[in-house]
Parts: C-alpha cells; sequence; structure tokens
DNA sequence: GGCGAGTTGCTAGGTTGGCTAGCAACCATG
DNA sequence: CATGGTTGCTAGCCAACCTAGCAACTCGCC
C-alpha cells in the first residue's frame, strides 16, 4: 500500500525560506515586520497547495473524483436556486464530452447520489437532482469548513476587506491576463 | 473537435448574486459600501477558478498534464536552489508510485523537458534535472504573471499587506480544518 | 401536416495516466 | 560478506476521459 494516503497535509511545497510562518490567525509572520510583497505570495501559493489537500481529502472521503465532485457542487447549488440542470448543462460546464457526462452521471446515479428525471418539456432531455442524502453529506462535511472561513472575515474590519478584496481582485486580473488597461471594463473575454 | 478549447474564462461559477464585480484593481466592488464576508469568500472563490482556468491553459500550452506540469516547477525550483532531485523524491512529493514516477519522467523525456543523470553518489537513483529550454520556456510562460502579480502586491501600503496575510493565514487555517486552538504551533499533522 | 436540420443522451471502442506486483541492481549494516 | 532495505524498471490492470456514430426527439419552414 504505498499509496493510499492521499495528499499528506504539506506536500512540502518548500520554499527557499522554508514554511514556517504556522497558520495562526493574528500573527502568522514571525517577527513583528510588516510582510514583504514575495511573502504574501507564497502564502496565497500556501493557501492553494492546503485547499488541494482538502479538495482530495473530500473526494477520498466521499469515494469520488475532482469531477464529479465538481458536477455535484454544482446540482447542489442549482438545486438551491430551483434550476433544472440538465445533462447537457453539465457537459458544457465541466468541459467534458456529453459521452463522458454520460458516465458520469451513471457513476453519481449508481452511488445514490443523484437521480435522472425527465425533463417537464423536452423529451430528448435528461435532468439531473441530487439526492436529499447528498445535501446533507456535503453541508456535513464542507460546512464546518465554511462556518470557519466566515468567522475570519466576519471578525475583520472594513477597512481590511477592502484590502483583501482589492488583493483578490488584483490576483483575479493578473492570473486571466488579458491585460486590459487599469481602467476597469472592457475585458475580452 | 466537440473538446478543444479547454477551460473558457468564466466557467459559469455562478453565484446568487451573479457575478459582476468587474476585475478592476481598485473599485472591485460596485457601490461604494464596504464588501460583506460573502463578497470576499466569493472572490476567492473567484481567484480560484481563474487560477484553474490558468493551469489548464498552461498545460495545454505546454502539451502536458496537471502532474507532468508539477514536476517541472519543481524540478525548476529546485535546480535554482542547486538540489538534485531523484525520481524518489518525485515520487513522495506528487504522491504517485514510482512506476507512474518511470512513466512520467519517460514523458518529459521524451519532449525534451528533462534529462535522466546518474546520481554521483548512490548508483541505484536517477537524477533528473530540466533543460535550459525548458526554463525558458517556463519563463516565458509564466513570467509575465509573476510580474503582474508583484505588481498589484507592490502597490499595497504596510497596512493592507497585513490583512491580507492575516486572511489568507487564517484562510489556510480553515482549510486545514484541525481545528487547532488559536495559541499558534501545536499542529497535529 | 410533414420534412429536414439541429440537439440530446446513449453505445462502442480507443487513449492516457494512474495503480500493484515483481525484479535486478545497488547500498548499508551486523 | 550476507542479508535486508531502497531505487527504478517492466508488465499488466483499471478508471475516466475521448471520438464516432446513432436513435429519439424538437423546431423552423414550406
Amino acid at each position: 500500500m504505498e499509496h493510499s494516503r492521499i495528499a499528506l497535509a504539506h506536500p512540502a511545497d518548500a520554499t527557499p525560506g522554508g514554511d514556517r510562518a504556522s497558520a495562526s490567525s493574528a500573527y502568522w509572520y514571525p517577527d513583528g515586520h510588516t510582510p514583504s510583497a514575495v511573502d504574501v505570495l507564497n502564502l496565497l501559493r500556501r493557501y492553494r497547495t492546503a485547499e488541494t489537500a482538502m479538495r482530495a481529502r473530500t473526494r477520498s472521503s466521499m469515494h469520488m473524483n475532482e469531477t464529479d465532485l465538481l458536477a455535484l457542487r454544482h446540482l447542489l447549488r442549482a438545486q438551491q436556486r430551483g434550476d433544472l440542470v440538465r445533462q447537457r448543462d453539465l457537459s458544457t460546464l465541466l468541459d467534458i464530452s456529453s459521452a463522458s457526462v454520460t458516465a458520469l452521471v451513471d457513476r453519481l446515479e449508481q452511488s445514490g447520489h443523484v437521480e435522472r428525471r425527465p425533463h417537464p418539456s423536452d423529451r430528448r432531455s435528461v435532468v439531473v437532482v441530487p439526492t436529499a442524502d447528498t445535501d446533507r453529506e456535503v453541508r456535513h462535511t464542507l460546512g464546518d469548513m465554511h462556518q470557519r472561513m466566515i468567522a475570519v472575515v466576519d471578525g475583520m474590519t472594513g477597512e481590511q476587506l477592502v484590502a483583501v478584496g482589492t488583493f483578490l481582485a488584483g490576483m483575479v486580473e493578473a492570473v486571466e491576463e488579458s491585460s486590459t488597461p487599469p481602467t476597469r471594463s472592457a475585458q475580452t473575454r
């Protein structure tokens, strides 16, 4: 069983400086100095790593692969909103072929996570709905984490929230590469 | 060719409120109000989506899968630091079997991205090194993005950086779920 | 009304990238 | 120097994606 363990907590995303900065809410940088730009970006990468590991854990605890889980999340959100989801929708959302969606829904149906229902107005289509158990399961698995995340943000001042928002928006922009003029709007997409 | 396109810019990560908030650096929330906790978390999710899409783009532009790219990044970082990387190391880092690493290195060697070298002191081991071309390629592909990211962070005040750092550290903690006492250290791991 | 083009989800068969098992070469320790 | 652990390889398996092609259905247009 060389493998089994899935995603260690820290896949050694080691950086030159090591990854100290033990994740405490208030004092995340050891010395009292203002964090440098690089520190912050490292921390962002660290978050990404942690999140990936978390997903692996969830996936494993639900005996499910990434795509299936993504589909499930979308189904739950759509259900909450009262939207119908056809297989076609999953295909475009997940960017996989219709054949793969058939297989995917087969798996989820097999495991009792979703049900196929006839579409009310289009007899070609199949509507996919999550079961009540699925909702409970996901809520239970991810609910605590969401609580903690909200708690962190709730504990911040308005000014701090603006800073974080600005930062995240900047990261999105940087990553989306479109390199639009800094005047807002006008995205190519 | 139903597929080809990979990762649209916005895989419709639609949220109840829609995902307006066009990604401008300074004014990322439309009204002048302080962003709510949920706004910020939505933005974080949005970043995650954008980053995933970016990875898909990179992967496709380099004709490579996620694992291979991860391996490559690690190899480049190790090289910069002057460290040797054995296949075994990749195995533990990526959490895949030694057999899969053999296949992985085969692929990367085939495509000219890495070379196998004998280990200086252990004749069982194989040292994997990235080629100069690879370094150039990655630098070219990701360099601009890094510049933009650094620029964003550089443009922030010390106070703002602290806010962002606190936020990210909090997110890491929330996601790692260990639910350690808020006094730092003592991680289970 | 009916006919042709487009859409939806299914089946069939191929490819990729993981896996386990087992092995030869090598290291290291008593 | 023998014996047990480590490293990377081969062989064979499997999950989850793909493309191609099809039957059932919808819809727009005569």
